[in-house]
DNA sequence: ATGACGGTGTGGCACCGA
């Protein structure tokens, strides 16, 4: 079972990069059973369903014109008791799409997430990220413990610690590296959540973001901000986890580049 | 302090992202 997140930053603009490697992964004999896309930047209305399903993947959507923007893919049928955004938390943009999904070992609960960006500490944009956070975090104690087998994933936009980014000392207390939102990712794992990606050991400067501008690729100039974590029960099912550089060398790539769980479940 | 790059929209640039 292979999940992965990819924040393709427009679908519009990157349909064939997904496809394309959805189909390298298959290829390679090592097939995603579900990919958590973020920023569609599109409306349910313009959503590619019948490619994807072409593709041999069932997708539930959660669009907006121009902004954010979230999906679920699942080669596995399609997905269940589909969630968009956080019950109880108003919101005008589209960030989180919730479903259950058939998994070998079992039924499992995904939650992908296009977090807040924030902007700059202080700012109101930041402020909503701080309420969007606790929203989730509170919405999330309560889908633990209806969905015990659940994994967390997408763009956080949170760099967890030091080692997560390219400029650690330069960057300290600026966007996706404050306490502020470091805390509310450790109360995630609080929450009895694992970061997969930090169950083994790593290449150093792991990254899973870069700047398009200044060859910030070229110069592995980056930010680990998109994650994957599982519950408890799900800890020892984890086999691997990975960032899979290969779609930020393509021609006109997304800034992110996928992440990708195996788990054994 | 600013802009660099890229996507979107109904534009002649501005806004947003991270």
């Amino acid at each position: 079972m292979r999940i992965a997140t990819w924040n393709v930053n427009s679908l519009t603009a990157r349909h064939d990069h997904v496809l394309r490697w959805l189909a390298a992964q298959a290829d390679a004999g090592t097939p995603v059973d579900v990919l958590a896309l973020q920023e569609l930047k599109l409306t349910d209305d313009k959503f590619p369903f019948e490619a994807l399903r072409a593709a041999g993947y069932e997708a539930a959507a959660f669009g907006q014109k121009t902004y954010n923007g979230v999906a679920l893919l699942s080669r596995r049928g399609a997905p269940r008791d589909v969630v968009r955004n956080i019950p109880g938390f108003a919101d005008e943009q589209s960030r989180i799409i919730a479903a259950t999904l058939d998994a070998p070992g079992g039924p499992l609960r995904v939650v992908n997430g296009y977090f807040v960006n924030g902007q700059e500490p202080g700012s109101e944009k930041f402020a909503y990220k701080m309420k969007w956070l606790q929203a989730l975090h509170d919405w999330l104690r309560a889908e633990l413990a209806a969905h015990p087998r659940l994994v967390l994933l997408g763009d956080f936009n949170v760099a967890p610690e030091d080692r997560d980014s390219y400029d650690p000392e330069g960057l300290r207390e600026t966007i996706h590296h404050t306490t502020e939102e470091r805390t509310h990712f450790r109360a995630l794992l609080a929450l009895g959540l694992v970061d997969s990606f930090r169950m083994f050991d790593q290449p150093e400067k792991s990254y899973s973001w870069w700047d398009y501008r200044m060859l910030g690729y070229q110069k592995n100039r980056g930010l680990r901000i998109d994650h994957i974590l599982v519950s408890e029960p799900l800890r020892v099912a984890v086999r691997a986890c990975t960032v899979d550089r290969a779609p930020r060398k393509w021609e006109k790539p997304s800034d992110h580049t996928p992440v990708v769980l195996d788990l054994d479940a």
